[in-house]
DNA sequence: AAAAATAGTGCAACACTGTTGCATATTTAA
DNA sequence: TTAAATATGCAACAGTGTTGCACTATTTTT
């Protein structure tokens, strides 16, 4: 049950919560603001999902991940993210075909020559190719 | 002289594209549609100065770079890039205090592990950290 | 159990990014 | 110098994302 979640990170338990929560534990790629208005059944104010998947961001619920579209997508956090810190540090992969984004959670990010002056905070890695699913055989 | 490079790319010489193309060759961090639009001395229409950004991209004058902010940014292509061909598999830095976005021309992308069905085409990476100029001493 | 405090939702409005269609203007080549 | 090709400006639009405010629902306090 998904309200656990909701109690640990200290979230009231909504229907829209619930709702958009449950689209992304069912689902497997990352999720625009307006993929989660077309999954939702019940209709709900744009403002409410934005203001929904926000929360979640901050709460370390969800990550967001950027594509060379522009838009935000968002996902869940694997690894125990908080409203005060989020590790999500891996690598993403958008397929060119089918436009899916997904999380590669375990694949670590290769590090990089240190650069002088410049302090590193955040890596954000997008491997743009095909799926499996849209290889040409 | 900026002319060469339009001769080159079979575009024509317009006052825009040499304002727009000057920007980028005095500028060392990625620019924004409208950080163009601020530093063009005469206005011109939005649209146009889109429509510029684009032949230039399309041309392999620029490469767009995405941070996450979700607005596009362009810079310079370094290593003739064509209509046919972009070469920009670089890595780019953006600094959380400054918000500017450079380009290290120089720096390798480093290589991933295989991904079984995957094929990989272009990996961008991002580094988010803090500048020289923004360091607290 | 009722009242007060807190948090969440819906609506209207807005700002910004980016695109398209079409008429007009400018370049370039003949 | 004219015709063809290309570029520009304007109007309109679609999409993403935010803010303010009134209203509603949930918690907490009394
Ligand atoms: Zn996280
Ligand atoms: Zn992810
Ligand atoms: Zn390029
Ligand atoms: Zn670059």
């Amino acid at each position: 049950m998904t309200d656990n979640i909701f109690k640990k990170h200290n979230l009231r338990i909504t229907d829209i919560r619930k709702e958009v929560l449950d689209c992304f534990v069912q689902s497997d790629i990352a999720l625009s603001h307006s993929d989660i208005e077309l999954l939702l059944f019940k209709e709900y104010d744009r403002v409410t999902i934005y203001r929904t998947l926000n929360s979640f961001l901050e709460k370390g619920i969800l990550h967001k991940v950027f594509d060379d579209s522009g838009v935000a997508k968002f996902a869940l956090c694997k690894y125990d993210c908080n409203e005060h810190q989020h590790n999500d540090n891996h690598v993403h992969f958008k397929c060119e075909v089918c436009s899916k984004v997904i999380c590669f959670h375990d694949m670590q990010i290769p590090h990089l020559p240190v650069l002088k002056g410049f302090s590193i905070h955040h890596i954000n890695l997008l491997v743009q190719g095909v799926c499996p699913e849209c290889q040409v055989q």
